[in-house]
RNA sequence: GGAGAGGUUCCCGAGUGGCCAAAGGGGACAGACUGUAAAUCUGUUGGCGAUGCCUUCGGAGGUUCGAAUCCUCCCCUCUCCA
């Protein structure tokens, strides 16, 4: 275990959003230090959406930083909850998961976050392992500990309230429940996002009832999506997912404004603050393009989910098809039928019926903006001679045709 | 159960008889530029072998020379009242 209490301070507080209470954080750690006893770390998730992608990773990163200094996370997965379903923003009703699913997605998720936390280290967790087990008096014990009015504090609750939206009576037993798995793994510190500190706290509170010392509370900003705007979400489409390719993934990164990069590194990248205050600098000094410092932040990515050579081949391609516009070698391939006259062939149609474009209008728009070029020449005609046994037709940077 | 508002192209949103394949914005795509799938600027954004034709404004009918726009019925969403 880290015994440099301030180095290890420093590293939790890394692109945190808020430390509640950074104080009894410090005598933890102490505490953790001084009898050998690490820390119990949890951090839950919802079994509905185990296709994680970069933002998620905000999180598990954290997850990893205590693991890497020697102390105990628990990745909880909250199959009990994603029957109720939080009430957090979206107000769709879950369907409620059978129990192989609910495997399925814990398996997926294990593949997932394994890329970036030692299995060895990390407790997996379900929730209904002691919700299922709960009596009904139990339940209203638990109801018992907490009031309506505290409850409504809650920002999405008020707001419902104040606008005279429903809430159903089971939305106020979600954060109970949450708080409630505190109690249950007997949590030091509890990981989430910005938009669970509400429940986040309950924990502390349920604790106390329960009898337990609070546990922490660590919120991490949600990442903004490849837009730079939005929160990254597949819903957007603005984001890189972890199972992604190497090249889509890397390219997809090289495609985020030099100012997002930033953000990026300093959420998602390992490598240490200093570090990182340098690499900018040296790009305000003119010494390093903005380009070579995305590439690395990509590379360093692209290596955490699909290992350092695979990465590098991701990059080898991306400068050849995107800096020296070069023709990767496995494009797909296309042949055309016995019946067409080679020496003068319907274009638009060809690229239509290969799948490059959705429609022959949309192929003609593209050769009038000069987008298509065959064998590296320029094409400004629709109808085309394709004489030769093997040709290859781009169709702007990024489609790619070999025709036989 | 009663009253009202609304459903337009990928999304938001304008359009209340012909000038409408439908403004504007977003997104996406393309071009220029670039050591970036950065930034910026410009263009394109229903289909069709195409200066025209076909299909689209919640659905089905109807009025009209002509309908996103008017009428009838239906479906869906939202708000207020009970």
């Amino acid at each position: 275990m880290e015994k440099d209490i301030e180095k290890s301070l420093e590293l939790i507080a890394r692109g945190a959003t808020e430390i509640i209470d950074e104080k009894e954080l410090r005598k933890k750690l102490e505490r953790a230090v001084s009898t050998g006893q690490p820390l119990r770390v949890k951090a839950g998730f919802d079994p509905t959406a185990p296709d994680l992608h970069l933002g998620h990773t905000v999180l598990i990163q954290k997850m990893k930083h205590f693991q890497d200094l020697g102390h105990q996370v628990i990745f909880l997965i909250g199959d009990f909850t994603g029957l109720i379903g939080d009430p957090t923003g979206k107000s769709d009703t879950r369907p409620p998961l059978t129990p192989e699913q609910v495997q399925e997605n814990a398996a997926t998720y294990k593949e997932q976050i394994f890329k970036i936390l030692d299995p060895e280290k990390t407790e997996v967790a379900f929730n209904s392992t002691w919700m299922n087990d709960m009596r009904s008096i139990e339940m209203i014990r638990l109801c018992a500990k907490y009031t309506v009015a505290r409850m409504l504090e809650r920002e999405d609750f008020k707001q419902r309230f104040q606008n005279q939206k429903p809430i159903a009576v089971h939305e106020f037993i979600y954060p109970l429940i949450q708080g409630y798995d505190s109690v249950a793994l007997r949590a030091d510190v509890e990981l989430g996002g910005t938009d669970q500190t509400f429940n986040l706290l309950v924990g502390r509170h349920i604790q106390k009832e329960y009898g337990q010392e609070p546990q922490i509370v660590l919120t991490m900003p949600l990442l903004e999506g490849l837009d730079g705007i939005n929160k990254m979400s597949k819903s957007l489409g603005n984001y890189v997912g972890i199972t992604e390719d190497p090249f889509s993934m890397f390219g997809k990164l090289m495609s985020i404004s030099d100012e997002l990069m930033f953000r990026y590194y300093n959420l998602l990248s390992s490598r240490s603050l200093e570090e990182i205050d340098r690499l900018k600098e040296s790009i305000r000094a003119g010494q390093v393009h903005p380009k070579e410092v995305k590439a690395q932040l990509a590379l360093e990515l692209v290596s955490r989910f699909h290992g350092e050579e695979a990465a590098n081949q991701a990059q080898a391609r991306f400068d050849a098809q995107f800096s020296r516009r070069e023709i990767p070698e496995d494009i797909p391939e296309y042949v055309l039928g016995q019946e067409i006259d080679r020496g003068c062939v319907f274009l638009p149609r060809v690229l239509k019926e290969a799948g490059l474009v959705k429609s022959t209008s949309e192929a003609r728009r593209l050769i009038k903006q000069g987008a298509v070029s065959l064998d590296g020449k320029k094409i400004t005609r629709e109808e085309v001679s394709l004489d030769r046994p093997e040709v290859v037709l781009k169709v702007g940077k990024r489609r790619f045709l070999r025709i036989r």
